[in-house]
DNA sequence: GCCAACGTTGGC
DNA sequence: GCCAACGTTGGC
């Protein structure tokens, strides 16, 4: 079992959207850098935790948790020319990208700011401080405890 | 809204 | 295969 982080922008895809189908599973799709996507076809399988991460906004933060219910499978966004993630150069033989889906988990009872991440030492490493720009990236389990602390959570 | 970081594209 | 131009991301 490995733990990630995703990240959104909540005007598109929130954790109140999430929210809303608690029940049900949400395709976590869109995702058009290579990096990101080798996590999503061949690393991130069902059973695996995710922190949430609203970006682009204030406040960027961790606001809740997520778990994946489905592994790696084509995008089909990027197959369809009518939506904004199409990509010609993707077909069901080569459909380059993928996605996984995910269902929601529970919220933290204080979102964990990327202030506070920058200012833990212990949270130094991760990926989301050293190479902001990548949208799917991997936890440890340390990293995962601790934000979950942070938050307010029984970390589990 | 600005702009730095950085991934992608395309000319050569 | 290099690298300049360009586009996107995302913090601020």
């Amino acid at each position: 079992m490995a733990y990630w982080l995703f990240k959104t922008e909540p005007g598109c895809f929130s954790f109140d959207d999430l929210k809303a189908r608690p029940n049900m599973t949400e395709p976590w799709d869109g995702v058009r850098n290579y990096q990101a996507r080798n996590f999503l076809r061949d690393r991130i399988k069902p059973g695996d935790r995710v922190l949430f991460y609203h970006s682009n906004i204030p406040e960027p933060a961790v606001v809740g948790i997520a778990e994946v219910v489905r592994g790696g499978y084509p995008d089909s966004t990027a197959m369809n020319p009518a939506g904004e993630h199409f990509d010609p150069k993707a077909s069901p033989e080569n459909p380059i990208w993928y996605m996984v889906d995910v269902r929601y988990g529970e919220p933290l009872p204080r979102p964990v700011s990327l202030e506070q991440i920058k200012g833990n030492p212990l949270l130094a490493e991760m990926p989301l401080v050293k190479r902001s720009r990548l949208s799917v990236l991997p936890v440890t389990a340390d990293e995962w405890r601790i934000i979950l602390i942070m938050g307010g959570a029984e970390p589990k």
